[in-house]
DNA sequence: AAGAAACCCAACCGCATTCTG
DNA sequence: TCAGAATGCGGTTGGGTTTCT
């Protein structure tokens, strides 16, 4: 956290912020978030690069509209867990707790309490249960039956950590398809816009960097295509002095010489 | 057509929990 | 065992967009 002291950036993200981070992430593992801050360079606190990740970055989130099926899950759910978000948006495998929980505060609550109403106008005892109080029960076969073991579940947002990287290291990167799960454009709204680089085209890019020897990437605002060896990477002081010395040293890099370092 | 209201969602904040040395 | 750091979670906010009047 000696970061704090620094100029650090809040709010909104840059595509090419998205990207550094997505690069990051796919190198060390979407465990050691200051870490990840530090050595990419951006500006960001761990927590800001973290979020991010998890709210926006993450190859597998899905985006649009919530199914009607997501939308019953949601509600009946809620009425198991309450506001345990995070606990809801595991059993929804790509959506996010933080969109779980803006669905509902607009949606749900709202169709919550007209069913409250209607059901207690029309005194209805089947529905009551199912309503938006934070009630126990959900009597529902889909939710309950639904798999979920409560301690040792691992996070869907989880990519491995420092297990990855060991994969990597062995430049055995089948295990990464897990990585790439979905082919969602993660902005609907902005995509097909000139000069706009979806997570589409930057996922395929980062996959690429699995792909061959000599990886290239595309870095979106430099609109340079750089190549770089994993060996480059790995040839460092990596698994020696920790990964702090080895991340100040290859990895502290800004936004520019980021790019223009991948190229040499 | 313009202003207001409602909606949507990314991001921040603070607290709780877990991890690590 | 304990303190500090890191991470996770839920609540909240603010700005952009869409819909309504």
């Amino acid at each position: 956290m000696g970061q704090d002291n620094e100029m650090v950036r809040k709010g909104p993200w840059t595509e090419h912020e998205d990207f550094q981070l997505v690069f990051y992430v796919r190198m060390f593992g979407d465990r050691r978030w200051d870490f990840i801050a530090n050595v990419s360079g951006l500006k960001r606190t761990g927590k800001s690069c973290r979020l991010r990740w998890v709210n926006y970055l993450h190859p597998g989130l899905k985006r649009g509209k919530m199914t009607p099926h997501e939308e019953r899950l949601v509600l009946e759910l809620h009425s198991k867990f309450g506001n345990r978000w995070s606990k809801i948006a595991r059993k929804l495998p790509g959506r996010t707790d933080n969109e779980i929980k803006n669905y509902w505060r607009t949606h749900m609550r709202k169709k919550a309490q007209e069913k409250k109403k209607t059901t207690s106008r029309s005194q209805s005892p089947s529905l009551s249960h199912c309503s938006s109080s934070s009630s126990i029960c959900t009597c529902n076969p889909v939710v309950d039956s639904m798999p979920m073991i409560e301690t040792k579940e691992r996070s869907f947002y989880d990519t491995g950590g420092v297990e990855m990287f060991t994969i990597m290291k062995g430049k055995n990167n089948n295990n990464n398809n897990n990585f790439k799960t979905s082919t969602n454009s993660v902005s609907e709204s902005t995509e097909g816009q000139e000069g706009y680089y979806s997570m589409d085209e930057i996922w395929k890019d980062i996959d690429l960097l699995d792909d061959n020897s000599i990886k290239p990437v595309f870095d979106p605002y430099s609109g340079l295509t750089a190549s770089l060896t994993w060996d480059y990477c790995l040839s460092t002081s990596w698994a020696t002095d920790g990964h702090e010395e080895f991340g100040k040293n290859t990895f502290s890099l800004t936004s520019k010489e980021f790019s223009s370092r991948l190229t040499d």
